[in-house]
DNA sequence: CGATTCATGTAACTTGTTACATGATTAG
DNA sequence: CTAATCATGTAACAAGTTACATGAATCG
């Protein structure tokens, strides 16, 4: 069985251990939305999918509260398991400041420059935010994954923020406007 | 006017010079695909879109083929300086090598170094390719913009194979296996 | 003259977001 | 008691892909 997006994350979240719909979008909330995300529209009617195909099936757990918890299943241990051995890997960017870059050449110098601290600064944040909001929560992490994910986000945004720093030297060290572009706009 | 995805790149594309549908198409796809992709069935509607807003216009141009070109009006060349000038960025990434490498942990310390072995060479694949295949061809740039952005797409892909290169050998030094996971899969 | 490329367009489908409806439980 | 949080679910919408239909012009 091929797993839809949200199936895999919601496969890989119950492997983990036993969770509700809510309980996985919280965690997705503050872990892997920034390289895949879900909603509660396609989180519940995914466990409900999974759930028919056997791959999953509800933790008896009994609570103070309503809850519909879920458990994996030996089937869907299995497609886990084969899921995260295909070799194959969507890679999808839609990185606005690089299409705004791409056609900076079309103005002056001054745009390029100011869409370069923009995607600077944008960068920089992230990695900030990562370093002092969440390493220090993942830090005494007991799984292999999520630090070295985290670790991944941070030395990216970290990397796109220097070269950035660098192309915007390089733009205010060029002093020849002549090859900058034909200013058609 | 607000410009939806798909009228940011149309815009732009005729910024540099009139166009068609299909002229739009042709070069996104060996260009901004990477970072900002449009289908047919996106950018013929909002050709007609833009043009009903009176931000782009039928550009005079006949040939022997049957040819609907366009040209930015002055309204469409204000509206990209309103869009460029705006200092936010959409950043989404879809990365399905993190997301393995996320649940990773579940397992054995073989399915990460497969992980990570597939997501660096598919990395190493896409610079060399850019290396290779399309910086030639963008060597002689009139316009600041695009080799930028190739350079970009380049130091990009180095990056991510070089940290996955490090990871894989940081796990194989790692010789205590209790440090990788509790097996739940 | 037949294959390819140029060229436009749309319909069906898939995916995903947002906002809302609903209501129970718990903390202060 | 009341505000916040827990919790599930759906409907409406927005965005985007794929595949197909159509046909003209060009190349060999």
């Amino acid at each position: 069985m091929e797993l839809s997006a949200t199936g895999r994350v919601v496969l890989g979240m119950l492997a983990v251990g036993p969770k509700s719909g809510y309980d996985i979008k919280a965690i997705v909330d503050h872990s892997t939305r920034f390289f895949w995300a879900a909603s509660y529209g396609q989180i519940y009617p995914e466990l409900k999918r999974l759930e028919t195909a056997g791959l999953i099936a509800a933790d008896g757990r009994e609570g103070g509260r309503r809850r519909t918890g879920y458990r994996l299943t030996a089937a869907g241990a299995e497609a886990l398991r084969d899921w995260l051995g295909e070799p194959e890997q969507i890679h999808e960017l839609r990185d606005e400041g690089l299409l705004k870059l791409f056609f900076a050449g079309v103005g002056e110098r001054d745009w390029a420059l100011e869409i370069l601290r923009s995607k600077r600064d944008a960068h920089a944040e992230v990695a900030r935010s990562f370093r002092t909001d969440i390493e220090p929560l993942a830090a005494g992490a007991e799984r292999f994954g999520p630090l070295e994910v985290l670790h991944y986000g941070i030395a990216y945004n970290e990397f796109a923020a220097d070269w950035c720093e660098r192309a915007i030297e390089r733009v205010e060290r060029d002093e020849q406007d002549g090859a900058f572009g034909a200013g058609e706009v």
